[in-house]
DNA sequence: TGTCATCATGTGACAATGTCACTGAAGGCG
DNA sequence: CGCCTTCAGTGACATTGTCACATGATGACA
């Protein structure tokens, strides 16, 4: 797999100079990973950091009783520092990620990751700040979870999911455990959004027809 | 304010050369702060790491229509990453921290910290453990929230809170905080726990008369 | 000491969400 | 077509959250 200079992708290795990204190129390794692959899950921490090239990759949890709730997806151009956090961690925790698509990433044995964040600021910085981003993706699922009204959150859900287009091919059951919530609880309240005319459902498929109706529900109007 | 060496009491500066641990003396500034006192919060994030050196700091979420969850406490020898998180984010968010009793704690400089994180191996795990350490927490706290059965979370924190202690000082409206549910929703299961002798009640404040039956509840039994 | 204000707690009715046990419908495939 | 699996719909009920109050405890203060 030749993706080219990857190194021009992400904030955190943009910015260091030519030699070290020279070193970069050789040192790394680019994979590929078919939609549906488990890239990391508690029994499966792998020693490298993953620098997610092309894709997406869905971040979950699982509970004792088996359901599920999103808690981020990685984007192109991000990486992925749970898996760093989890090989320091010696707790219990169920967090697991699976490839969305089809992905491509970039693997960077953590020797190489600990120079870098040693010898280059703007790794570093690249790094904490992909902390941050995941200590405030969580804050905010708190936040839903606690505090949040599946009607509000199933909008503001369904409007991420289908982005620009109309459809979403996903069943009441996946979307359930994009919220962590009961599959029953989905069909109702989709049923209640038909109702409403905001969408049009058919299995295994939902169509949106009112983006400003959901947008103003989910409070982002 | 003088603790002596307080480079004594972290693991991230314990196992620093003595020339260096010399340095942080000078450079950091101990302080102490009441209780109750506001450390941090989204209006008021401090340009410095912090230590703590004596005490706990609770940190908390609080929703838009004001109630409030406890995320996790930082206690002595721990430092609050949240806060360098947080210079970093430019997303919206809403946790604060409250110190829970009177604190002792040192802070450090950025540029400070910037160096050692950079030229210290040892300073460089102590931090990204802290990260992960908080990164699980807050995976704990999704887990309770979207998973967990109100009594059991209530078992659970009655226990932690007590500690080795007998008695609880506080009111259903600050433990219901805890948990990030009503004042009445406590009010309701701690009654039940006294209906079958777990516990006693009297204004602002609760006995535990029944520990391992609360840890059986809890399922840490 | 009585009165009052304030805060903590109790309670019942109802709304929202989760759980359980089903049913029927849709689509794939021999 | 008939069979099987998966998906969606539904009603009954349990749990939790919300609301509107009532009651009780405490302390300040005239």
């Amino acid at each position: 797999m030749n993706v080219g200079d990857w190194t021009e992708r992400f904030q955190g290795t943009r910015a260091l100079p030519r030699p070290v990204r020279d070193r970069l190129l050789e040192i790394a390794r680019v994979r590929t990973y078919p939609k549906g692959r488990q890239l990391f899950a508690p029994q499966n921490i792998p020693d490298s950091l993953l620098f997610l090239y092309e894709g997406t990759i869905r971040v979950s949890q699982t509970s004792d009783n088996g359901r599920e709730i999103v808690l981020y997806r990685l984007e192109a151009g991000e990486s992925c520092v749970l898996t760093t956090a989890c090989m320091l961690a010696e707790e219990a925790y169920n967090a697991e990620g699976v490839a969305e698509t089809d992905v491509i990433g970039v693997t960077l044995p953590k020797p190489a990751f600990d120079g870098l964040v040693a010898e280059e600021p703007a790794f570093r910085d690249f790094v904490f700040a992909a902390y941050s981003r995941r200590l405030i993706d969580l804050l905010r699922v708190v936040d839903d979870v606690a505090f949040g009204r599946i009607d509000v959150r199933l909008a503001d859900r369904l409007l991420t999911l289908v982005g620009a287009n109309k459809e979403i091919a996903a069943t009441h059951a996946q979307i359930a455990s994009e919220l962590g919530t009961a599959r029953e609880v989905i069909s109702r309240v989709l049923h209640d959004f038909q109702k409403r005319g905001y969408i049009a459902q058919s299995r295994g498929r939902i169509t949106i027809t009112d983006k400003p109706a959901l947008r103003v529900l989910a409070g982002n109007a």
